[in-house]
DNA sequence: TTAAAAAAGGGGGAAAACCCTTATTTTTTA
DNA sequence: TAAAAAATAAGGGTTTTCCCCCTTTTTTAA
C-alpha cells in the first residue's frame, strides 16, 4: 500500500522527532520530511531538484526565522493544493483564526490524543478539511459576532507599540515625526476603537494581540 | 534488567505520549505515569495506596492548576529523594533560574536530541545532577551578577498587579485600604528597585518576570 | 473636480501620574 | 526595651496624561 507523506514543521527538535515517531506509527502515514521552521520547508519547495510535496503538512506555529502563519500563507499562495494541518499550544482565537484565514485546513491543538490526529490526518487528505468542535466554535463566533477583528492602521500599530514602551507621549510624537496634539488624536481614536480606558490598556491590548511582546 | 523507572509531567496528551514514546525506546527506562499536571503527580506521590515512586521525573513548566515549579517545589520539600529533570520550552533565564532554585536536577530545552534526553537521564540517575552548556552558563552569570533576583514584598507583588490593569492609583489604594499616598510611596520604591520609569515600565517588568499574565 | 472623509494639528483645562521631603506608626532586632 | 528599620501617610509641588472642541491639510471617492 503507498502511504500518504507527511512533513512535519516545528523547531523543536525533540518534539518534532516524537511527533514523527507518532505519525510514522499509522499505517496510512510516512514521514517523509522534518523541518525546523517555516523557511527549510519553502526552500525545499522552492528547490527543484529535490522537488517535495508531501501529502500533508503538520505546522507549528512559534517558529523562529519564519512561522507558522506566514509559512501557510507563503503556501496557499504558491502551492494551493498544498495540506496544511496547524499543530499548536496556542489556543487564543486570534492566533487560530489568523491561521485558519491563512489557509490551513485543520487546527489541532497539542493537547489532543494520538488517534485524534491520526482521524485528522485522514479527514484532512479525504475531505480537505478537519475541525475539532473548539475551534468549530470559534469560528461560528467570529462569524455571528460581527466583525470582532479591529482593523489597525499602519501608523497605529507603530504608535502602540511605542506606547508599550516607558517613552512620553512627547518623545513618541519625536520619533514619529508628528506633533505631540496627532499623537493626542491617535491615542484617544485608539482609547476608542479598543474600548480601553487609559495608556495601560492600551499595553495590554498589544500584548494580547501580540502586537507587541514584551 | 531493571529498568529506571519514569515519570511524565505535561498537560499536552500528544507531547506526553509522543516523549513518552521515546523514553520507552530506551533500553533503560521505562514509563510507569502519564500526569496531566503537578498536582496529579502530588496527588499519586500522597496516596500511599498508590505509592509511585519513579527514579525520575521529566517536568514541563507551564501547566494548569499547578505548574512545575511549584511541584517541584513541593517535591523538593516533601520527597527530597525525587529527581526532577525540567523538560520545557521556556529558555529564559528567570525561569530556568526559578526551577533550579526550586530543586530540579537539570533543566532541557524542549529543542534538544533523543540521544541527549537519554544522556540527561542516566546522568542525573548517576550524578544527581545534569546540564547542558547553556544553562551552565545561565548558572554562572547568575552568580556572577551578584544577586539579580529583586526580592519583591507581599504587598508589592499585589500593588504591582494591580498597577497592570487600567485602575487609577486611587482606585488601587481603595482596594488595597491604604492611602493614595502610600501607594505613591510603593510606586516610588518599585520605580526605584525595578530600575523604571513610570506606570508602562512597572507592567512590562510585571509581564516579563510572569508577576501578571495578560 | 468638487464634496466628503481622513489625517494632522491646536487651545485650554481637569485629572492622574510622578517626585521630593518629612512625619507618624508599627515591626524587628540588637 | 530602646534603637533601628520598615510601612504608612501627608504636604506640596511639576509633568504627563487624558479629554473636550475646533481648524487646516491631505487623501479618497463620487
Amino acid at each position: 500500500m503507498q502511504k500518504y507523506t507527511v512533513a512535519i514543521v516545528e523547531d523543536h527538535l525533540l518534539l518534532s522527532q516524537a511527533i514523527g515517531n507518532i505519525v510514522d506509527s499509522f499505517d496510512e502515514f510516512e514521514v517523509i520530511c522534518l523541518c525546523n521552521n517555516g523557511k527549510e520547508l519553502i526552500d525545499k519547495f522552492s528547490d527543484s531538484n529535490k522537488n517535495i510535496t508531501p501529502d500533508i503538512i503538520l505546522m507549528d506555529i512559534n517558529m523562529p526565522i519564519m512561522n507558522g502563519i506566514e509559512t501557510t500563507e507563503w503556501l496557499t499562495k504558491h502551492h494551493s493544493d498544498a495540506k496544511v494541518l496547524a499543530l499548536s499550544v496556542e489556543d487564543d482565537e486570534i492566533t487560530i483564526l489568523k491561521m485558519l484565514r491563512a489557509g490551513a485546513k485543520g487546527y489541532l491543538l497539542k493537547d489532543t490524543e494520538k488517534s485524534i490526529l491520526e482521524h485528522a490526518l485522514l479527514e484532512v487528505i479525504k475531505n480537505g478539511f478537519y475541525h475539532t468542535r473548539d475551534v468549530t466554535n470559534i469560528l461560528m463566533n467570529s462569524i455571528s459576532g460581527e466583525q470582532k477583528s479591529i482593523q489597525l492602521k499602519e501608523k497605529e500599530l507603530i504608535f502602540i507599540k511605542y506606547a508599550c514602551t516607558e517613552m512620553t507621549y512627547k518623545e513618541i510624537a519625536d520619533k514619529m515625526f508628528l506633533s505631540p496634539k496627532t499623537i493626542d488624536g491617535y491615542r484617544q481614536v485608539l482609547f476608542e476603537k479598543l474600548g480601553v480606558k487609559n495608556r495601560i490598556g492600551l499595553a495590554m491590548y498589544a500584548i494580547r494581540n501580540k502586537i507587541f511582546t514584551p
